[in-house]
DNA sequence: AAGACGAAAGTGGTTGA
DNA sequence: TCAACAACTTTCGTCTT
């Protein structure tokens, strides 16, 4: 427990009863499962302390390293005031200094085509993860990716957007957070058709195994989006057990058959929802919820009793 | 009136010659 | 490179609640 943990509170209906969904990137109110927020930032260290000693030892100062900034954070940055940090006015001779002083940072920061590009690169990154409300782990893994990316020398030719998007649909993908190509390529303001390009030939490029997508982290998508209650997750969870048992799923979109499991599970839970609703949040149609959902209740056998 | 159901035709992507 | 193919979508009419 930090801080942070105290002082949230669910803008709903006031319960600190607060549960962090960091595949979702979303902070839930276990209370009523309303979302409280969509971002979740990490304002610990990143190294952790056994004891005193350690903690001596490790604690410094300064912001934590990162992957997202193209020299990981690590820099000071001299400001463009020209007051030193008392706000006293700089004499000429000091201005000319501080002047020449920001000069060489500026060059050393960001020198050569490559440091540069990588600059702007992280900075595309940070601002599509921003839109997709991603959690920093996703990004990390982006950035990471991206630095491979650039050391293999993918790039040429490639915008730094579509190369940006793919990596971003890669570290979704690997961190089982669920985005559709579509919704990344969206966010990059790229086509889906050039995402989908550039995913292709960077999962070459990088021999890069990216684990099939389990339908499971679409569930709690869906039961997010929908306000459906754990227990409704925990029933849809299992019918997609059975659903991978039985083999259902080979060849069938997993957004589809997760859909159905979801749709399914309000029925049972008595938590009703549209088969509507739910395939606008799932980017299905009707359809292919019904199904998905008739396949399901037949070889499951259910008994859906109303 | 809204949602559920299903048939039929159309679309985009993968596969195999 | 092209055609066959399966999954999925779109559209629309009918049935159920």
């Amino acid at each position: 427990m930090n801080d942070f943990d105290k002082v949230m509170r669910c803008s709903e209906c006031g319960s600190t009863d607060l549960v962090r969904d960091y595949e979702q990137g979303e902070i839930v109110c276990r209370n009523c499962g309303f979302v409280v927020s969509s971002i979740i930032v990490d304002r610990g260290p990143e190294w952790r302390a056994f004891d005193d000693e350690q903690k001596e030892k490790r604690t410094r100062v300064g912001a934590p390293l990162t992957w997202t900034i193209h020299d990981q954070g690590l820099s000071t940055i001299i400001d463009w005031h020209d007051s030193d940090a008392y706000g006293r006015k700089l004499s000429p001779m000091e201005r000319a200094r501080v002047y020449r002083l920001r000069k060489w940072q500026r060059r050393s920061k960001v020198s050569g085509a490559t440091e540069r590009n990588l600059a702007y690169a992280l900075a595309e990154l940070t601002k599509v993860a921003y839109k997709l409300s991603l959690p920093t782990n996703v990004l990390e893994t982006a950035s990471i990716m991206y630095r491979q990316i650039v050391r293999q020398r993918l790039i040429r030719g490639r915008s730094i957007q579509g190369v940006a998007a793919a990596s971003i649909y890669m570290a979704c993908r690997q961190c089982n957070v669920i985005r559709t190509l579509e919704e990344v390529s969206k966010a990059a303001s790229i086509s889906k058709k050039e995402g989908g390009r550039n995913y292709r030939f960077l999962m070459r490029g990088l021999s890069a195994k990216v684990p099939p997508l389990y339908p499971h982290s679409y569930v709690s998508k869906f039961v997010n989006q929908l306000g459906l209650s754990g227990a409704t997750e925990r029933i849809a969870s299992r019918i997609l057990d059975k659903a991978i048992e039985l083999k259902l799923t080979s060849g069938r979109g997993p957004a589809g058959i997760a859909a159905a499991a979801t749709y399914i599970a309000s029925l049972l839970m008595d938590e009703r929802r549209t088969q509507g609703e739910i395939a606008k949040g799932a980017k299905v149609t009707e359809v292919t919820i019904r199904n998905r959902y008739k396949e399901l209740t037949q070889k499951l056998n259910f008994k859906i009793n109303l």
